[in-house]
DNA sequence: CGTGTTATTGACCAACATCAAACTTAGTGG
DNA sequence: CCACTAAGTTTGATGTTGGTCAATAACACG
């Protein structure tokens, strides 16, 4: 796997669908040192009860955060792509309650937390901004518990396909209507609290009501205002700066 | 009802229970502005679509947060006792994505935006605290969603009470095994993602099985090695300081 | 081509939901 | 102190969403 953007880019750009940022405060985000890591599909990033020293921002991949239950059952809490920083949270929680591991190889840019430390006591605006990214992953984990608490299947699929999308389209990784979703129906399933074999069926009924094509880890939406509506999405929980256009 | 703890006591008693607080920092939080306000059981304290610029402490009583969803369901998506800030995301996230509602008669204590603001450019100690504060919510909106993901009704049930047993002790709010859950069953149901008739059921077995003895909004438990295994309950994820003596 | 992973199907089942009624309990006012 | 009321709890009967198990089909990759 090649890298095609510089990493700290990524997570600029990342930073700016949710805040307004400096020249300065870019400029110090862009100087941040990095550690470049490769993972293999499937290979843990970060695992539960780990005190990691460093951030990873996520430089080419998709990423999941998950944890392991009692009984072997798993939780997949939430999907990161990159631009995300889904750890940053170790900076204050210093022993990780949950395991983050590679959907896809990915590409990871590992941030000593001293340099992160450093840089949001020098400039407040980059502190703000990372405690804003933080508050709003806490809100996408609500939008979720109310989705599994409270939505039926076919809401909680359609709900997730539009809440990637979104967020892919909003960092520029997805153009027209369709995206790359590099998930089995094992791992959705895992994601909205149902089982592989209902995923299965309910990704049929949406299909056969034309509003998503979904086969071989790639989607395409048949019917985004139908999407949307069927899964109850509203973009606000995701705090996104500008609304990009018409598109959303 | 009347106060009697100063406000800003509850707030720091709660905050040493995540984290070390030197005197400086004590003594700067507990120079807080603050503007005393009563909530009647059931009344809303902030709302979706809201954009406060004050901060709400919770100084007597227990609040809940709430989402609605598109069919008039409701998910509860965390309780809040005394000493707890629940929107102390409204720093940095604008506009509210969800309620907060008093479950009981409630005094809040509000802190403009701008003196927290200050508090934490000044004391850097004090933006640290505050940001693992949210950061430890999110922990808790990640376990809930493993919950309702992934657990039977009845660990669910024997999980919250672990949960709101353990937090209320750690900030001295309960001794002994006993204490106020001033929760409906039907609040109860709504924060599982259940039905109130099947809440009932589940906390009749519960009842059988001598783990716990809950009428009239009080907690007895009867077992509490007994309840924290039903519930899979493991008090990690609270990211609590020092483990307070045996009783955990 | 095999071989392993992922997707699909069918048959059957269980946990939990829904609906509706009855019963308790805690307040409230006379 | 006793009705009266409203909120909350409990019960029973019945329904449905989604789970489990197990087999087959479709790919993807070496």
């Amino acid at each position: 796997m090649q890298i095609r953007v510089p990493p700290l880019e990524r997570l600029i750009t990342k930073l700016e669908t949710i805040a307004v940022l400096s020249a300065p405060a870019k400029a110090a985000l862009g100087a941040l040192p990095l550690r470049l890591a490769q993972f293999e599909e499937n290979a843990d990033i970060v695992r539960q009860g780990d005190r990691p020293h460093e951030c990873g921002l996520i430089v080419e991949g998709f990423v999941c955060r998950y944890k392991l239950l009692g009984e072997g059952q798993r939780q997949i809490m939430s999907f990161h792509i990159p631009g995300d920083i889904p750890d940053l949270l170790s900076l204050h929680l210093r022993v990780m309650d949950h395991s983050l591991a590679a959907l896809t190889p990915v590409v990871a840019g590992f941030i000593p937390h001293a340099a992160v430390h450093e840089l949001v006591m020098a400039v407040p605006e980059v502190a703000a901004v990372f405690w804003r990214d933080t508050l709003i992953d806490s809100a996408v984990f609500r939008e979720w518990l109310a989705g599994v608490g409270r939505r039926s299947a076919h809401q909680r699929i359609a709900h997730v396909i539009c809440e990637v999308y979104v967020r892919l389209r909003s960092v520029g990784l997805a153009d027209g209507e369709s995206f790359q979703l590099p998930v089995t129906q094992v791992e959705l399933a895992d994601s909205l609290g149902l089982s592989a074999v209902h995923v299965n069926r309910v990704l049929q009924d949406l299909r056969r009501e034309g509003l998503i094509d979904y086969r071989g880890r790639f989607v395409v939406i048949g019917d985004w205002p139908g999407l949307k509506a069927r899964g109850d999405f509203d973009p606000d929980y995701l705090h996104l700066r500008g609304v990009q256009g018409s598109w959303m």
